[in-house]
DNA sequence: CCTGAGCGG
């Protein structure tokens, strides 16, 4: 299950929102996106549980919380329309 | 620059 939590602290890590969510089920990946040109947090992650349960868990648990002192916005991710799709064409499949 | 929207590669 991929989960998006955004309005983490710039000091958080992607490692410190693993354990986060260790602490509800099993975590495959956590990801804190990183900008490209400065490095530092974008102020949002990404993470990933191979267990849908676990992962509503800890969004209920995780949602609203206060990680790093900054209460975390947790929610389901949007499945992006090309996960190593093959059209690099971006087709608008939003409602 | 010590920040502040929110969905990455």
């Amino acid at each position: 299950m991929n989960i998006y939590v955004g309005n983490l602290s710039y000091q958080l890590s992607s490692e410190e929102l693993r354990e986060a969510f260790e602490q509800f089920g099993e975590v495959s990946s956590a990801n804190v996106v990183m900008d490209k040109l400065t490095g530092r947090s974008k102020g949002f992650g990404f993470v990933e549980m191979p267990d849908r349960a676990s992962g509503e868990e800890a969004i209920k648990q995780l949602d609203g919380a206060p990680l790093k002192g900054r209460n975390v916005r947790v929610n389901e991710a949007r499945p992006r329309e090309n996960q190593g799709g093959f059209p690099p064409r971006r087709a608008p499949r939003r409602a």
